[in-house]
DNA sequence: CATCCCTTGACACAACCTGTATCAAACCTT
DNA sequence: AAGGTTTGATACAGGTTGTGTCAAGGGATG
């Protein structure tokens, strides 16, 4: 009687087929070109507006970092920054000569996989579902507030944040 | 720079410390003492109704395997079904000596795990994750719905069969 | 131009996870 | 009572994962 299961040696990664009717989700494309710094000092998040940036693109540069300077901010290894971007996990900007670049953003999300990865003890197919999962329910949340009015909005925000804390996902509304 | 993670030896069981407000998931205890089969025939589904019952207990037994029946019917290893059930995935109910029941609600979790860890290869952490999110969305739907009446209900009912749908979940509503 | 530091991509490895196999003891049904 | 099955525990092979290491190349500064 031996049932033998593992049939396709674990595919982990496969693209979702169905994607849930999303929002343009990052705000455009993170790969601004200028500001790559790679010395040793960790770029300093205060405001570094740089003057060549006309004033209508408000865009709020919170903080750009390369891979060095992204894995001592987060204490992880750079090379496990690159196997999560091999992954499809995060996709951080690069710079003119294809220097990654971690946008505060971008932390965030790596700060999330490190939750999911480390404290719960996902493999990262769970992460890859886990981040899914969130962000379509952050966009739920949205198309029925626009589909009901805000007063159902806020109810289901309020059931949403629950069903956050009670999955134990650190993440803000 | 040799900055090491894996801080605590990964612990993936750790107890939901929120339980999101469940209605009294479980019809009430799935243990049910009689109609053990150890035959190996695979006990047959249609209705076996026993005598002995009050008829006003029409509880409904869709079917209660033994767990070589129910592994030959999930085709998985009945050694898998006893790491899932000490790992907590689930709790099949017992005979009075002590035999694992498997109900047909128990078959369909199994059949979901199955999903979660061969086809989207999630570990058992994630499938734990997995099915305590799945768990809290349909006990929120619930909610929901009692809150802002059923108008709203079903609009959000039909956003969270669109959320499963693009996590490849297939559970039924 | 030279130098230095950093990044990139690829490969390799140790530790861990997971499903399965195996065993003795106990149990249930015929 | 006999036979087959379940139970709990332990052990193991294969896959996964984070990390280490290497050569090659790029950019900034002197």
């Amino acid at each position: 009687m031996t049932q033998q299961r593992r049939v396709q040696t674990r595919r982990p990664t496969e693209s979702p087929p169905v994607p849930y009717p999303q929002t343009p989700s990052r705000p455009a494309d993170t790969s601004l070109s200028p500001a790559a710094r790679p010395a040793a000092a960790p770029a300093p998040p205060g405001a570094p507006e740089s003057p060549g940036i006309p004033d209508d693109a408000v865009m709020q540069v919170e903080g750009v970092y390369i891979i060095s300077v992204a894995a001592r901010i987060l204490d992880m290894h750079p090379q496990t920054l690159r196997k999560y971007e091999r992954l499809g996990l995060i996709r951080p900007g690069r710079t003119l000569g294809m220097l990654r670049l971690y946008s505060a953003e971008d932390i965030r999300k790596l700060r999330l996989i490190r939750h999911l990865a480390d404290e719960m003890g996902l493999n990262l197919a769970g992460v890859e579902f886990a981040l899914a999962a969130v962000q379509n329910l952050l966009t739920m949340r949205q198309r029925i507030a626009a589909l009901l009015g805000p007063d159902a909005g806020d109810t289901v925000t309020e059931e949403l944040n629950l069903l956050f804390r009670s999955l134990n996902l650190p993440v803000e509304p």
